[in-house]
DNA sequence: TTGAACATCCGAAACGTTTTGGTTTATATT
DNA sequence: AATATAAACCAAAACGTTTCGGATGTTCAA
């Protein structure tokens, strides 16, 4: 009853019917040169014997992998990097629902001079057929290789080139504008804007938003740039609220910096609802689930997901090559730190 | 000057050099059958001409694929999934650590009907050689599917037969005897575990190690189970606290319940630094950012990866198949709610 | 009755490796 | 001088697919 576990293969398909493999192979691919019965027995004989095709050899011939190559741009001291971390698992399964047939291979090279050559290998090797390039940067050589190499690819970020490759971007100028804006509507008249340095595109779009804003109203920008870790932020907040006319909104490029706001605050005997009012950014889980809990600016990691796949979609089909892009847009997250009316003169 | 960017291949270069495909394909791999100084010039052409293996015809007449996969086992709801997220980043580097030629291809197969099936179908595409199941279950038709059709596998967890396959897991019953004990050492009386479903075989090693601490100390076992979400720990939290000879420790199963505890404890002005006093699992960065910061027994995704790609390893050389396994420590973490004086008459 | 058009099928080549089973040439052993 | 051994090389087959360029037979219009 049982027989061999032999693999099933297009030739043992053409046997078991005394039919050619050409045939076989066109049938399952659907080409429309074959006879509607003998497709039909095709498929089940197919079906009976559990084929599936060998993508090795398939690979081959066809000179193409259906495959997504991302090679992780964080080294050893960022794993517990949030965003990325869960992009991944994101993209893994939105790729999936788009294409189960499309597979995500997931390698590492980090900013550094092998960078490049681990691409480059990648390229040779023909393993991917596009490339999701993470955490593009203003001047990004990954960019200008693959570019180079025609090899298709998606950034997620702008670069000093937008024009010239496909991206992906949240809108960081909305979303700092929006941001701002509705501390403004709160009656708030010296805002501040805590912000991440210039490594990447997005910083100086954040300045632009918040300051659209702030010229709107006609108030006074006040911007502080710092590293994002435990213990810098908290001191410029510290600082900052013990001057005189101390800002009472903060619009800061992260939760993790509005985080430190609050703790700030809360240290100086300060209400971060009430007697000053703050936004972050990027929606941690430590955002909602604080105390108090933290209004930010969030993005769908499906919204970003479903971008990338789009633009790599008609990147593999299309012909001619038109750079193609997709903004997405902040949503304005109203927790306790910005939900509650502004008073002043706290 | 720019050669055309023709391809290199072995068929290339043994052209260049005048000599044989096979010699060639010998002196790159290492074979001991050929000239030094052949050898070498096979090298450097090989360098010069940029040359890097076709993996694809590599795969297809070795039937290895030199990849490894993940098929992860998370539907839509859980995208946000710590553990697995981090994970995966952090595997997919750690591999590359290891050895940058072995790929890692994440696909998406969450439990229900479909999932043995994608499984199959990644066996017979011969995608991978290995794979990484997550999230083992008690019972759990993959690992009996992978056993069958002797691909080899290691899963994250347990299961109910862990003599018959490799597996790393944590060490919860170490684990979460050590945070008992280290509260029955702080002078409490009461202590009740707050428990996730049996889903896995963890739930059970998490009781395991609490009874050990608490029967050694001759004290009484407390034991809750409830879903993680964000409203039922919090409710069990404050239902337990009103109770006359409320528990004074908590050992909780995740961070979050840990971190509804403390909110319930708030909530009704008990100091849950002091009056109470709380250990987590799993350092989730709530629970280090919070106020208070929360204690917690923590494990190393690096031990993680490491214990995972040493067996893979041994099982990808290995002829004959010896089931493997290691169990990861926790640590204990102390932080805020179990770090200071225990004042039983609060 | 002829040839064109169509529907259906197929042989063979190609993709770039690895591996098998040699052959040739030089060196060492008797 | 004959033979065994070792070193260096190679032709050809194989892996499983896709695709190119026909081949065969049938139908239909003229």
């Amino acid at each position: 009853m049982e027989k061999k576990k032999k693999k099933a293969t297009l030739k043992s398909i053409a046997q078991h019917l005394n039919i050619s493999v050409t045939t076989v192979s066109r049938a399952l691919s659907g080409y429309n040169d074959v006879n509607a019965q003998t497709r039909q027995q095709i498929q089940e004989a197919a079906d009976f014997l559990g084929y599936v095709p060998n993508l090795a050899a398939r690979r081959l011939v066809t000179g193409k992998s259906d495959a997504i190559g991302i090679l992780l741009p964080v080294s050893y001291g960022d794993m517990r990097d949030h965003f990325l971390s869960h992009f991944l698992l994101h993209f893994g399964q939105s790729l999936y629902a788009h294409n189960p047939n499309l597979d995500l291979i997931v390698s590492y090279a980090p900013e550094g001079e092998k960078e490049l050559a681990t691409y480059q290998r990648f390229i040779d090797s023909q393993r991917v057929d596009a490339f999701v390039v993470l955490r593009s940067r203003n001047d990004d050589a990954r960019v200008n290789l693959l570019k180079e190499q025609k090899v298709p690819f998606v950034t997620h970020g702008r670069t000093h080139s937008p024009d010239e490759h496909n991206w992906i971007d949240t809108d960081a100028r909305a979303g700092f504008d929006l941001a701002t804006q509705s501390l403004i509507d709160k009656g708030h008249q010296r805002i501040a804007l805590l912000n991440l340095p210039e490594r990447m595109f997005t910083s100086h779009l954040r300045v632009e938003g918040y300051e659209d804003a702030i010229a709107r109203a006609g108030l006074a920008s006040n911007i502080h740039t710092m590293e994002m870790n435990d213990e810098i932020p908290y001191q410029v907040a510290l600082d900052l609220l013990k001057t005189d006319n101390a800002p009472t909104g903060f619009v800061c490029a992260s939760d993790v910096i509005a985080h430190q706001v609050v703790k700030a605050a809360k240290e100086l005997g300060i209400n971060p609802c009430k007697d000053i009012q703050i936004i972050g950014c990027d929606d941690l889980p430590l955002s909602h689930l604080g105390d108090p809990t933290i209004s930010t600016l969030r993005t769908s990691l499906d919204d970003h997901s479903q971008a990338i796949i789009k633009i790599l979609q008609s990147e593999l089909n299309g012909q001619i090559f038109i750079p193609r892009n997709k903004l997405i847009n902040y949503e304005l997250v109203e927790r306790q730190t910005s939900n509650q009316a502004f008073s002043p003169d706290g």
